[in-house]
DNA sequence: TAGATTGTTAATCGATTAACAATC
DNA sequence: TAGATTGTTAATCGATTAACAATC
């Protein structure tokens, strides 16, 4: 297996500044600048140039002393690293104003994902486009699941109904959920999900807050 | 100071729990139940005994043997841990189609978090109310700001317009951003950014899908 | 009492950081 | 050449997990 060696067991916070080195990388190329060092990446980013060169080293890529690294080369082995060359498919299931800002953000195209279809129950939007998309009803889903490729699928559907929903997303034969509902999804061992928690990270920002307000009052 | 004990660190990693197991805990409330172990707090949330412990340790609950934990005295602790106990008053900069969502978004007066005003540049926009919230030009927001107790901001504008929006934002004497645009935003060292990386997410999922993939194939 | 569950210490694990030789 | 930057090993740090006595 000729491509084996990506896929090697990358950390996972190395994989999310991966992301992050990605969009810089991007930012660098649209200026015309083609060379950059770890020092630089690690000084916009606000991290340490060890571990940004650490990190590199899983993406094969390798610089050159005194001038550093490619940049077209390393955005094209990050974007490999995450599996972003390739488009990435998928649908998206609960067009209420979360899902619906999902489908209209244009920025998860540099990401490689596309979504093809929505999915939601409510009479007044199926049939409808959002963004260039056709929302169906949900019971339409497994038939229009097998177009995708690779079966992801973005739920953003509200907590209550998520549980429900996500099993029907499971028979309908998706292996990965990108999850918005805040709760934790029951699902069989061989369907990835990863969990975007708003709560997670404001109760980050507001502990933050009051240490802050407590050192200086 | 007699409410300094609540000021010690917490790892950032229970934080983010804590977050996770107050959801469970309202959820428990609803239902009537009053007392839970943290083996079943555990499976709920896929992840291990001890650790539950060990996190609920640093909110200075203890629980009973046989019995388990309070769920009421639980919540009021996580609560306070994370200040949720009191509102957060807060504003949003820039409302597109995810500052909408996030303005609707019903679910964040249970972290405490109450939006006071918008603001926008688009002058279509300004003058309306968003979901009773009242949307005023940016140039009103340093006058705005001083309305609020704890100085909250959240940034849903795009990249281009983040940094620059920020820098208003630190100069009219916010203290804590909840960043959602894709960058790393510059402030003063005594101002906390708590980013939202959605491509960070994604790009976990998308890895762990073609890991999945290969292994499967 | 017996058994389940807590609280806590010690061991393990993995990620970050420091140090420094190799290279351009 | 001198100096900056890479690549990599070793040390440190912190979080997770295992073990088990104390408690109800």
């Amino acid at each position: 297996m000729k491509a084996s060696h990506h896929f090697q067991i990358i950390p996972e916070p190395t994989i999310r500044r991966l992301a992050d080195y990605l969009h810089l990388l991007l930012h660098l190329q649209q200026e015309g600048i083609d060379k950059v060092s770890s020092t630089t990446i690690a000084n916009d980013l606000n991290t340490d140039p060890t571990q940004v060169r650490k990190d590199i080293q899983y993406t094969s890529i390798v610089g050159k002393p005194k001038t550093g690294f490619d940049v077209p080369g390393l955005i094209g082995a990050i974007e490999e690293c995450l599996s972003w060359n390739d488009t990435n498919a998928a649908f998206l299931v609960g067009v209420g104003s979360l899902g619906k800002a999902i489908l209209g953000y244009e920025g998860f195209q540099k990401y490689g994902l596309q979504f093809i279809d929505a999915f939601d129950v409510d009479p007044d939007i199926i049939g409808k486009k959002m963004y260039g998309i056709e929302v169906h009803h949900l019971d339409e889903m497994p038939g229009l699941v097998n177009k995708l490729k690779r079966k992801i699928g973005v739920l953003t559907v509200p907590a209550e109904s998520a549980q429900e929903v996500t099993d029907k997303m499971v028979e309908a034969g998706i292996r990965a959920i990108w999850n918005f509902a805040p709760l934790q999804l029951k699902t069989p061992e061989d369907v990835i999900v990863e969990n975007i928690q708003f709560s997670q990270s404001l109760a980050v920002l507001t502990r933050k807050l009051s240490l802050l307000e407590f050192r200086t009052s």
